[in-house]
DNA sequence: CGGGACGCCTGTGAGC
DNA sequence: TGCTCACAGGCGTCCC
């Protein structure tokens, strides 16, 4: 689920709770993608600080252990996976006793607002908490060295994204996903952004001209700037840390439609299979 | 080095 | 009703 906008959403959503909070308890459940590096205790008395995002990862940032120097400081870098949400629960004192079934991990925190607990949910547990000195550090370092640009950088103009696709022979819905040019675009808004540009999605991308590039940017920025202002997707599970759906899905054009008419020229929706993904897409409305 | 397949997990819905 | 199978929002790793 969780595209670039469920992340921002998400990181939005926990903003808030986690002002000026430190941490008082830890809890982990079943193992996640990767171990979470560290003594769940080691992380109880640290203060948080602002969270931040990086592509679909959110970071964390933990002060120093209580007494320690400003060199023991880290964080903890969160990957929501494919049906990880974050969750927090106000609560006057920390609970005991098993988590819930795919409750994984979780923070109990005394913050500006109270207290509570930050509980990651996660079936499927292709999400992940590992903890880092910092960013720039081992292991985080390596997850976050090659990712692409954020898609509202702006550094990231049309002539560079233009450029990026030019070395690229893969098919442009590919290209997307693997999130070398620009980062965000998951399977949902890459069909999208590619519909609302007019691209067929079997396009190579080094065969996709200026102008249309310039287009397609254009388009991931304003699919991920709208699902964002609806509050992301909700196709299961997903919502926001104090339960609130996305309503993007409601909003899709092509995205789940296999066969149902396109909302520009009524033809049906084509559903096809790229590098083991759903493609959705219109034959007529996107050009090769 | 680019590109594509695999595997990590569990839940759900369709079809028989 | 109950079983089996395909499929689901991501992405690091491996092999060609």
């Amino acid at each position: 689920m969780p595209e670039l906008p469920e992340v921002e959403v998400t990181r939005l959503s926990i903003s808030r709770p986690l002002e000026r909070a430190r941490v008082l308890g830890v809890r982990v459940g079943k193992p996640l993608r990767w171990p979470l590096g560290c003594d769940p205790h080691s992380l109880v008395g640290r203060a948080i600080g602002p969270v931040a995002r990086r592509g679909k990862y959110l970071w964390l940032p933990l002060g120093p252990r209580p007494g320690q120097g400003d060199s023991d400081a880290g964080g903890l870098l969160l990957h929501l996976g494919m049906s990880g949400s974050l969750a927090f629960r106000p609560e006057h004192t920390a609970p005991a006793g098993p988590l819930g079934l795919h409750d994984h991990f979780e923070l109990f925190v005394e913050g500006g607002t109270g207290s509570g607990r930050l509980c990651l949910h996660d079936p499927r547990r292709f999400g992940a908490v590992v903890f880092a000195p910092a960013l720039d550090q081992p292991p985080a370092a390596a997850l976050l060295a090659r990712l692409g640009h954020e898609p509202f950088d702006a550094a990231l103009t049309p002539q560079s994204f233009h450029a990026a696709l030019s070395g690229r022979r893969a098919a442009i819905k590919s290209v997307l996903l693997s999130g070398d040019p620009v980062v965000g675009a998951g399977n949902i808004y890459a069909c999208e952004a590619l519909f609302h540009a007019g691209i067929d999605p079997r396009v190579r991308a080094d065969r996709i001209s200026r102008p249309r590039a310039a287009r397609l940017l254009q388009a991931v920025r304003d699919t991920l700037a709208r699902a964002l202002a609806l509050g992301g997707s909700t196709l299961r599970d997903f919502s926001d840390a104090h339960g609130m759906d996305g309503a993007f899905q409601d909003h899709a054009a092509v995205y789940g439609r296999e066969a149902q008419p396109c909302l520009q020229c009524a033809d049906p929706v084509r559903r096809i299979v790229q590098g083991q993904r759903a493609t959705y897409f219109c034959p007529r409305c996107q050009r090769r």
